[in-house]
DNA sequence: GAGGTACTATACCGAAAGGTTCAATACGAG
DNA sequence: CTCGTATTGAACCTTTCGGTATAGTACCTC
């Protein structure tokens, strides 16, 4: 699991760092304010702040006693990149099952017409 | 880990399990014929696969002896629009690399013009 | 320099991930 | 019904993951 992409994806496996990198969005913070919606120790967010970081994707600066962190997208590129290239399987799954509701519908106003008939 | 988006994130965190998706771009297979490029067992493969089918990306057949498996990319959507939310901070990233590599190319230009006066 | 605040390192734990091996199952062909 | 092929199940192993508790470090303030 040494590969960016990888460790891209296995970071944005865990809801936690998910909802860390939503808060980066808004602006770099500090680990306290990362840890504060969570149920958690400030160790255990120190150490998904640390994952992120070796994913590339926050960047740690140092302001007096606080090590803010920020948001760093870039690695999030690669990852949509490889994932785009499958929009058209899935377009062309919803336009399956878009075809297999159609057929559902047609089927219950057949259904219809020859109970009315 | 019980949400759809970790799941989907979490299977893609293995090049194994990607580049299964990658064969699966062009065509069901089955667990031979999906093993076939790996250094790892069947059952290895077998494992694999059954996580994709968990995350809902790979879902299975029956024909005779094979259990052939084919793509389901739909759980992909979602893990795109997630990942694209981000786009403004990676290009946003790239610009201020842009700005980064102009300042250099500035800074080298007014060396150069120093040298040369 | 003593004390408070912010964070990390270390050691530990239980559970899950990613493999293996080997036995079992499901099916088609003789 | 037996044999070969394709695949999974079960048991096991090692490593990683996500968390805790506790001690240590870095910095500011007084």
């Amino acid at each position: 699991m040494t590969d960016q992409l990888s460790a891209t994806f296995s970071a944005l496996a865990d809801p936690t760092r998910r909802a860390i990198l939503e808060q980066l969005a808004h602006g770099q913070a500090t680990v306290g304010e990362l840890a504060a919606p969570f149920d958690m120790t400030f160790a255990a967010v120190s150490k998904h702040l640390r994952v992120l970081e070796g994913a590339g994707l926050v960047s740690r600066g140092r302001e007096a006693q606080y090590r803010p962190a920020r948001l760093d997208a870039r690695p999030l590129e690669a990852a949509s990149a490889w994932i785009v290239d499958y929009e058209r399987f899935w377009s062309a799954s919803v336009d399956a099952l878009g075809d297999y509701l159609n057929a559902l519908q047609q089927l219950s106003t057949t259904k219809e017409e020859n109970t009315h008939g």
